[in-house]
DNA sequence: ATATAATATTGTACTCATTTCAATTTCGAA
DNA sequence: TTCGAAATTGAAATGAGTACAATATTATAT
């Protein structure tokens, strides 16, 4: 289902980003959509939709969200970044074989973290690899390139 | 200290990897310098003493370092891969001011993994970034591009 | 409603890490 | 010593992300 736009808009205006068309659609991919795309991906979903958008309209709109606390970056990947909706902490699994990036629950906090004493912590994440259920079961079926 | 290069070569051998100068010189330098160096970190510090180095061998000579067991990529920057010679699991800590990597002891396995019953999981890394007590003392003197 | 100033969008050009490719050089075994 | 395989090198390509300047859009004050 599609939120309407004026609630969208309105979930900008809160957080202090003018919701203009484009952002508006991009905020709406990410509700609608979830998961953990890329620019690639949402440039390429929102594209035949407005055929003037920009790709750097999205990186501009991505770092804005970012900055306002809308969405999350996901470093997993070191081709490209990923964006994330989900705010609460968790981790990452990255399927080597189709790329997937999985969401798990993980307590980050209660680390031991001797021997960071002295150090400010801003940013804590917990990054697997490995195969997913899918590809195990459909070993040749799934790669990251025909994914693309 | 400096290691013998015959020491160096048969580490090499040992491992299926032919022992070329320029092999041995990169790993003389992980193992003098430790910590997380770049591409660039080794180019840099051996292009005096090997006129004709280029950067291609560094990254060939990484890729199959890394593919042999010798070191591991640290991926915790998104602009370019740093390589470690600390082979136990460890996490890693990134200070946003002046970019240095810390290695830091930290238990992975008993990692609660509910939700990842069915995946294969063959990496597990744990990333922090905050500040360092070296830039919390000297707020203004440090910073990743002074340290270039 | 309109003018004006501030902000967003867009295309182009650029940077920079890494990869690809082909030619040359070096190494190792016969 | 020779020959084939593997390594090194430079040049060129790739691809994500950024910088910049021009244009378009929006918000606010009049």
């Amino acid at each position: 289902m599609e939120a309407s736009a004026a609630f969208l808009a309105d979930q900008l205006k809160m957080k202090g980003i003018r919701p203009s068309y484009q952002r508006v659609k991009v905020l709406d991919y990410l509700n609608r959509e979830g998961g953990h795309p890329t620019v690639e991906d949402i440039y390429r979903a929102l594209s035949p939709d407005i055929p003037s958008l920009s790709k750097v309209t999205i990186y501009n709109t991505l770092r804005a969200f970012v900055a306002a606390g809308l969405v999350r970056v996901v470093e997993i990947d070191e081709g490209q970044m990923h964006y994330d909706t989900t705010l609460e902490d968790h981790g990452h699994f990255m399927c080597e074989a189709c790329g997937t990036i999985y969401n798990f629950p993980v307590n980050i906090d209660p680390f031991p973290i001797e021997g960071l004493k002295q150090f400010v912590i801003t940013q804590k994440s917990v990054h697997f690899k490995g195969l997913c259920p899918n590809c195990l079961d459909n070993p040749s079926t799934t790669n990251k390139e025909k994914n693309k």
